[in-house]
DNA sequence: CATAGAAATGCACACGTTAACAATGCTATT
DNA sequence: AATAGCATTGTTAACGTGTGCATTTCTATG
């Protein structure tokens, strides 16, 4: 039927609206007995809040939203995963996550402060920097993760990437690896860059020399690994190690290698970054860089949260630790 | 600052605050010329509507929930991908999308007809049977897709899991295998149920005799397919094929054969179901069942979207074919 | 006993939007 | 010229909830 509001239980309970409204929220003004009563009353006649009408009145939403760059090309499952599990995992029952690629809006018209009591954007790209600017400007509270960004003042979560293929491109030089690969992952995105620049970083350091060929662009799916590794299988000065910037791409490489007759890591070493969930159960297991979206983004939806109660925030950019995972798809030569 | 309400732009334009309202959503009442000015006058002050106001009046959320079983064990993160990718393809601007899983709910409170213009249903259990009644009690429209769910009327979409089971088996039996074990899907899962019986159904037609050892209990996850498949090879009786009930179970399964230092298709041949992004680049890669469940999802949610503007509803029950994809994980013996 | 103050409840309005109905001015028809 | 009817705009109430202020009742204190 026809759906209860605090005005039926009102007149059952022969009190006013008001009352009603005050027991149900807990308020100290009315008297313990007939909270009680009503609350009963609210109960038998199951009732349940018109949260249209609250927000109206509140001025709050209780929307969240978690925006990714895009939700086509770019965006792995188990990145997509692992945010939405650790954000969801946060958040009470009192919000609703609303989960959206920033691309797939004609018009950020629908996203204001009435509409969201707060943004977590998962940013994968400069692009969506004038989404970010946007939101700033309405004054939503906003966390992004994953990408540092600047000019704006945001809460700031982000893996610490380039340190991470800094460390895993050094371990590659340590086991011995001199001609040492990349296949790098879509253009545009800040995480490409910061890992492209780890990798550098470490080979400059050792004195070690690129050739350009070395250079493979990607586009952090598994055809493009697949697509990059196959070029660079037929190079005349083939590498002995690839370092692939992520593990999807990474599982496209390594099904290059093999249709070849070939095999991971007797005659090529591979390396990955992410640690997919699937990565520790490839053949050969995957040697990789672990980066930790789930804890980051229950990090900053946690944030979030205290920001929109309290309305004070401190730290403003933070950075998560990267961690090498050595298993078995890298060979010591 | 403070936002902008159709009120202060009547104030601005002149006129009362109905004739805004009018203009803005395009009322045929309403001379064009002072329609175009009004609208000129809106976008000047940047006007974005209160959707709170509106819903409250109009008795519309804008809100569609995607809701799954559970977000943990039991959904692969490449399932939660298509899922969210399908529905976001489909749905306009207007509408939020909600995802959210059902076992982290305390309480549906928050669930009902003035919260939820219509919601999708990724089921997996009869475990949330109760979560469909309950939401089919309060008349919110209703979309249940990858499970066939009964007693209770809603639209429903599944794909057709046991005769893609059925014909996958059937190959394994053409390929010469007769020794075919399975490692089955989390229990209580609806799909497990069904794809054990596609298995059973061959196996039966063609007279062969499955011992009690040849099937192996497991949950969905990478881990349980390893552990299940390390179980099945030390069998003194070891199976020459073996179908694990999703993907993510035959990488698994196939990490177990590998570090043993056998190998697929030669020592034993592996099948999978649910034809996963990363399916086709495996090593070797999987022979596997398609499901399309980018495609079920997007259906689903139109078939919401039309059933939301019309209220009307033709099709109940909607079966997805499941597509044998061979590849290169089974042997012919 | 008078009264100050606390405890409990109600009245009335606000939030921003839509829509039924009323009102106004104009045109065309008789 | 009177009037019916159309085009356009305004008046007012409604959606369901929360809250400032007024009101009532009761208790304790001098």
């Amino acid at each position: 039927m026809s759906s209860v509001t605090i005005k039926d239980i009102a007149k059952l309970a022969g009190v006013s609206h008001t009352t009603v409204s005050r027991a149900l929220n807990d308020s100290p003004l009315i008297n313990p007995e007939t909270k009680e009563r009503i609350k009963a009353i609210a109960a038998s006649m199951n009732y349940t809040p018109n949260y249209s009408a609250r927000s109206l009145v509140l001025d709050r939403s209780y929307n969240l939203g978690l925006f990714f760059t895009t939700l086509h090309t770019g965006t792995s499952a188990g990145f997509l995963y692992e945010a939405i599990k650790g954000v969801n995992d946060v958040i009470k029952d009192g919000y609703n996550l609303i989960v959206r690629g920033i691309d797939d809006y004609k018009s950020f018209h629908k996203v204001n402060r009435k509409n969201f009591d707060g943004i977590l954007i998962m940013s994968q790209s400069d692009s969506d920097q004038s989404f970010i600017e946007y939101a700033s400007d309405k004054e939503i509270p906003l966390v992004v993760l994953n990408r540092p960004v600047e000019g704006v003042q945001v809460m700031n979560f982000v893996p610490d990437d380039q340190s991470g293929a800094y460390r895993l491109t050094e371990y590659l030089v340590q086991q011995g690896h001199r001609h040492i690969a990349i296949i790098e992952g879509k253009q545009g995105f800040k995480s490409t860059q910061a890992r492209r620049e780890g990798y550098c970083e470490a080979l400059h350091k050792h004195g070690i020399f690129v050739p350009e060929a070395y250079y493979v662009s990607g586009n952090y799916d598994l055809e493009s690994g697949h697509a990059a590794m196959s070029k660079l299988l037929e190079l005349p000065d083939r590498p002995t190690a690839v370092f692939c910037c992520n593990d999807d791409m990474a599982l496209g490489a390594v099904k290059a290698v093999t249709e070849r007759g070939l095999s991971v890591p007797e005659d090529i070493s591979v390396a990955g970054f992410d640690d997919n969930l699937f990565s520790a159960f490839m053949s050969p297991a995957l040697t990789t860089v672990r980066r930790p979206i789930e804890e980051l983004s229950r990090a900053g939806a946690e944030k979030l949260l205290k920001f929109i109660e309290t309305k004070h925030s401190e730290q403003s950019l933070v950075l998560f630790h990267t961690e090498l995972v050595i298993r078995d798809s890298v060979k010591s030569i």
